[in-house]
RNA sequence: CGCGGGAUAGAGCAGUCUGGUAGCUCGUCGGGCUCAUAACCCGGAGGUCGGGGGUUCAAAUCCCUCUCCCGCAACCA
């Protein structure tokens, strides 16, 4: 029988540094769906990679102190790692700067721009030549350079283009027609609403500014911009190449179903389609804009320092543990939280307790009362009907909750089993019928019902947590592992011999001694040394910045704008001077009048929602709820600081 | 008035489309059991379903309104 095939890929992961657990979750929800696609006999290609172009690994790199290739060879290699570690089988790993994704982009560029979809533009704006750099009309100050006041002269810079104008409707249409395509269904408002029906604006598809990307070929000045190039690797993996396309393209393309963070969206359910449709290639079905893994409730980010590592709580749970609590802590639309308490307690109830006692409360039966053969069985009661029914209904369950990525639900269904059965023990009560040797057939069949259940739960866990899906059907000495196997109630085969001592599958935790110690963990990571940072500045680099104290005369909020002030300040010359500033969460417009602040005068100005800003004033980032300016009320304005 | 989502027990969530006894998990309290990893099973307590108004025999659910949170957009000089 010709298997269906099934594509299905995470987003590539930038290289700019090491991924943590949040990153990480993606590609173990991805790993577990493809698992189960495999399962239910589909010809699953699943792919994953790394992003290794751009201005900031180029800045990255040279922080580091190497070579940009140096540097995403390590941070790739360290991804990779990662991956292996949470066990997950993707079937191939791309990396944008392999050779045939380089010369695949080069040619999707080429075909892009000989059919006119690409067009070679210009930004049009105000250059100045000491500085080489591009300035609109509104960010000069008198028409002069705001960075060194030279002369500046009307020019235009040159930068490709792709035109997502002539896609517009067409993405529309096939957006509203495809009520699947966006997932979950939420994001599509938002893109709709937002960017789509707005208007597109042609999208600039080179960069001159830097030179780690790939090189335009016919115009060696620049190189492929961001979405041209990761975009592509879903089809260049495959080996698509603009004209000659592999077998394996034309098997597995278009994918089924693109697993991206919610939050580049914008670029697969956009710019993705719109060029595909310019290479005349199908769409993707599917592409599913999952949720975030929070640290608590705040974003994981490593200046906040809550950020941990897939390494480190595998190191401490075990890979299985860590895949569950992701798979089935994450809510089906909303971000999920990762706090260790919970980690740690649902470690304990679920894994521990009524899995991995069950499992061993089961074996330890069939070898006390049956020197650890399985019996086969003898007639049915009522309650074997009710639980075989519950067993059975569980993987169609599941298999509806896979297929709308309703993860942690279809791991609930799984437990369920487990709970059931544990029920079913109490309800049987094995121990007793043990004491009658009348009830030993009786007893044969209560056990043969449970480890059927049993492996039930460990086929179908198998895609979420495979190595535990492993062990338990070695322990109850059983190979049937088919998700076929699950139409039926009583596959196993009796006659086989469980394992006379049981392993514990998860030992339980001391909370407070594992919260000591995992705390202790992440402590250790704030503590290693960091490849982030700023260059050292000399003093004259310093002495550029022009610090002055000026007051608050006049203060009002922003339309439309949620974080930033309007400031008119008087900075000791007569003209008064308008700074924008986000602070509007902090302070209102009453608290800052007639108050003095430390403002950058030389800074260059710039436009915010429509207003000039002139300046920036100072103030401390204490926390990201925390801001506050700071105020020198007893120096009068227009002095310098220095 | 930029677009959208949300507020349900101490915590985390389902239920809202299609009005009819408010539910699940964890925690907590009590009981049961002894096969098992202080585990497992049963039961109790705990909610004016964010506030106010309306429709209806009946509202968590439908309508209006207010407050607060969160995404996206704008934007942090």
């Amino acid at each position: 029988m010709e298997k269906k095939p099934y594509y299905i890929t995470t987003a590539i992961a930038y290289t700019s540094r090491k991924p943590h657990i949040g990153n990480s979750y993606e590609i173990v929800l991805t790993d577990a769906i493809a698992r189960f696609k495999r399962m239910q006999g589909f010809d699953v290609f699943f792919l994953t990679g790394t992003d290794e172009h751009g201005q900031k690994i180029e800045e990255c790199a040279k922080q580091a102190g190497c070579s940009p290739n140096d540097y995403v060879d390590k941070i790739a290699l360290e991804i990779k790692q990662i991956c292996d570690l949470l066990n997950t089988t993707y079937d191939k790993f791309i990396r944008t700067t392999d050779e045939y994704h380089i010369r695949a982009v080069q040619n999707i560029f080429k075909k892009l721009y000989e059919q006119g979809d690409i067009y070679k533009g210009e930004y049009e704006g105000m250059y100045c030549v000491p500085c080489e750099g591009f300035y609109t009309q509104s960010q000069l100050s008198d028409g002069k350079c705001p960075e060194c006041g030279s002369e500046t002269v009307p020019a235009k810079e040159e930068a490709y283009f792709l035109r997502l104008s002539r896609y517009q409707k067409r993405l529309e249409e096939y957006i509203e027609n495809n009520p699947d395509f966006i997932f979950p269904e939420s994001r599509k408002k938002e893109m709709l609403n937002n960017f789509i029906k707005p208007g597109l604006q042609d999208l600039c598809v080179s960069r001159t500014s830097f030179k780690w990307g790939i090189p335009v070929t016919f115009d060696e000045k620049h190189v492929i911009y961001v979405w041209v190039d990761a975009l592509s690797n879903y089809i260049t993996a495959l080996g698509f190449d603009a004209g000659e396309n592999s077998d394996l393209y034309r098997k597995y393309w278009p994918a089924d179903v693109h697993v991206i963070g919610k939050d580049i969206l914008r670029f697969h359910t956009i710019y993705w389609p719109i060029i595909l449709m310019a290479l005349g290639e199908p769409l993707p079905k599917q592409v599913f804009g999952h949720p975030w893994l929070l640290m608590g409730s705040d974003k994981m980010s490593k200046s906040k320092g809550n950020v941990i590592y897939a390494d480190d709580l595998v190191n401490f749970f075990g890979v299985d543990a860590v895949r569950y609590y992701l798979l089935s802590e994450m809510p089906h639309a909303a971000d999920g939280s990762l706090t260790y308490s919970t980690l740690i307690e649902r470690f304990n109830s679920e894994l521990a307790n009524t899995l991995g006692n069950l499992v061993n409360r089961s074996i330890a039966m069939v070898n006390k009362y049956f020197d650890g053969t399985l019996q086969a069985p003898t007639g049915t009661e009522p309650i074997d009907e009710e639980l075989k029914k519950f067993a059975l209904s569980a993987s169609p369950d599941v298999a509806n909750l896979m297929d709308t990525f309703h993860i942690s639900d279809a791991l609930e269904v799984i437990f369920d089993i487990a709970k059931r059965s544990n029920k079913y023990i109490d309800e049987t009560m094995p121990w007793i019928l043990a004491k009658d040797p009348d009830k030993k057939d009786r007893l044969g069949t209560v056990l043969y019902n449970l480890i059927e259940c049993i492996r039930f739960t460990a086929v179908l866990i198998s895609p979420f947590m495979p190595e535990t899906s492993k062990e338990i059907l070695e322990q109850i000495g059983c190979d049937i592992n088919t998700f076929d196997s699950l139409n039926e109630f009583g596959a196993i085969v009796p006659g086989c011999k469980v394992v006379s001592e049981p392993k514990p599958l998860f030992s339980r935790l001391d909370p407070e001694k594992a919260l000591a110690e995992i705390e202790f963990l992440q402590e250790k990571e704030e503590n290693s040394p960091t490849i982030e940072g700023l260059a050292q500045i000399s003093i004259e680099d310093f002495s550029k910045i022009d610090l002055r104290v000026a007051e608050i005369v006049d203060c009002k909020p922003v339309k439309r704008a949620k974080k930033l002030l309007e400031l008119t300040l008087n900075d000791g010359t007569p003209k008064p001077r308008t700074v924008v500033s986000g602070i509007a969460p902090w302070y209102s417009p009453e608290q800052l009048v007639g108050r003095k602040v430390v403002l950058v005068s030389n800074l260059k100005s710039a436009v915010l929602c429509k207003i000039r800003s002139e300046g920036m004033i100072l103030a401390a980032d204490c926390s990201e709820d925390d801001v506050r300016v700071l105020f020198v009320d007893d120096m009068p304005p227009g002095v310098k600081i220095r």
